[in-house]
DNA sequence: TCTGGGGTCCTAGGACCC
DNA sequence: TCTGGGGTCCTAGGACCC
């Protein structure tokens, strides 16, 4: 479902601000106007900011930036530890509230997403809507929210960003030379640290500079992602609002960091176990299967290597999962100490799409030897050498191409 | 006292095939 | 004699975002 994208469109991008720190201080009054941040194990030494409410940004406390760093600039910071559940329950009430305006609808993440509102006349102008659902939120939810308005996502995105909190910016074609051309180029979406230096070094600072930069130059230096860049800097994308983008995930992962470097196997395996764990209870949920394996492996000095296997077929369970990242373990570990394990799973699939894969190669192994040879030698005849992969191709797809490989699948399926 | 955990997309080289 | 070019798949790494 994507809204044809060669007319004049109105999209809107939905940004709530400083999320987690909102939703707790909507639980719990008491935290608003106070300093909070919300860091991951703050018991721990290696806990860092994940969000901070405004109180707490202006002395200075900045997301990432470890803990300590964050206590020392503000002493009476309050810190929480993330309440996931919570987040992700404000969040599905928000996401509902956008749906019902409108089902071009792409959530991008927990606190952040694209509405295509073009078609929606009986609502009022874009502003009213805009106007609207900020209120809802605010009125039901308790939280805050920018909503940037422009013709295109990348537009809409850099305009919700201008106006915090409780914003609302219009982002029109005609006034991209005057709002988004004086931005410095790192305040664009898509542009982070190593891009900016490169950009730097050949003189352009502002999006600006980037809007009239030769193409060519711009390709040379960053590959296909210099063309995009130089589009949007110049207010094109024509990226549609998709609102399927969000099932359709390409993998799973879980890491962790170690709370001491360290060179215990046993230890590792424990840690192994439970990332599998953690793997195999969200691809249960969604009932996806998938076919590759990837171990991360970050050493004590932050090198880090990823090694991966794609398997022959589907895996969903803990067991396989560790069966294998225990293999790439072993061959690939250099024994020195190691901060972080991180294992992920390629290649998802829905279990009900694969099903029909499985039967097919179930088809295959429960066949008799004797008809596969022969069939195999009869095409060897017809098409020379290596006549298998075709044999598998049309198993699989289950779309001869030939008469012959028709006939071959008919009989094989008796 | 340095720097988490969840993702996506792109690139580049080698293997292999035609 | 010893050689081209295009395509796909697999793997590893890097950049970016929230």
């Amino acid at each position: 479902m994507v809204q044809e994208s060669n007319k004049r469109r109105i999209i809107f991008h939905i940004d709530m601000n400083c999320f987690y720190a909102s939703v707790e201080a909507a639980y719990n009054p008491a935290l608003k106007g106070k300093p909070l941040a919300i860091a991951g194990n703050p018991e721990e030494r290696r806990g860092i900011i994940v969000t901070s409410s405004y109180e707490a940004r202006a002395k200075g406390v900045k997301t990432t930036m470890p803990l300590w760093q964050a206590r020392k600039l503000c002493p009476n910071l309050i810190v929480m530890r993330p309440n996931f559940e919570r987040y992700r329950s404000a969040s599905r009430e928000i996401f509902k509230m956008m749906a019902e305006i409108t089902p071009y609808v792409q959530p991008v993440s927990i606190d952040e997403g694209y509405m295509d509102v073009t078609d929606v006349k009986h609502l009022g102008t874009p502003i009213e809507i805009a106007e609207n659902l900020q209120k809802q939120i605010l009125d039901n939810l308790d939280l805050p929210c920018s909503i940037g308005i422009a013709p295109n996502k990348f537009l809409a995105k850099m305009a919700s960003d201008m106006k915090k909190p409780l914003g609302i910016t219009i982002l029109r074609k005609r006034e991209i030379a005057t709002k988004l051309w004086p931005l410095p180029v790192e305040e664009m979406y898509g542009v982070g640290e190593k891009t900016a230096e490169k950009l730097h070094a050949i003189d352009i600072n502002t999006i600006k500079d980037l809007a009239s930069k030769d193409e060519y130059q711009l390709k040379q230096i960053l590959g296909v992602n210099g063309e995009r860049l130089k589009n949007r800097a110049n207010g094109i994308d024509l990226s549609p609002v998709d609102p399927d983008a969000v099932n359709e995930f390409k993998s799973i992962g879980s890491s962790q960091t170690l709370p001491q470097d360290t060179t215990n196997e046993a230890e590792i395996r424990g840690l192994m176990l439970s990332l599998a764990d953690n793997i195999e209870r969200r691809m249960k949920r969604k009932q996806v299967a998938g076919k590759t394996v990837q171990l991360m492996i970050c050493y004590h000095d932050r090198k880090t290597i990823t090694r991966s296997k794609k398997l022959q077929s589907f895996i969903e369970d803990k067991k396989d999962i560790v069966y294998i990242a225990q293999d790439l373990w072993q061959e690939h570990w250099n024994q020195e100490p190691i901060r972080l394990l991180g294992i992920t799973i390629q290649d998802i699939h829905d279990k009900q799409d694969i099903a029909e894969q499985l039967d097919l190669f179930t088809y295959e192994k429960e066949a008799s030897k004797e008809k596969l040879y022969s069939a195999i030698d009869q095409l060897t005849t017809k098409y020379g050498k290596n006549p298998f992969k075709q044999i598998r191709n049309t198993v699989v797809q289950d779309q001869p191409r030939t008469s012959f490989q028709k006939d071959f699948l008919d009989d094989y399926r008796k």
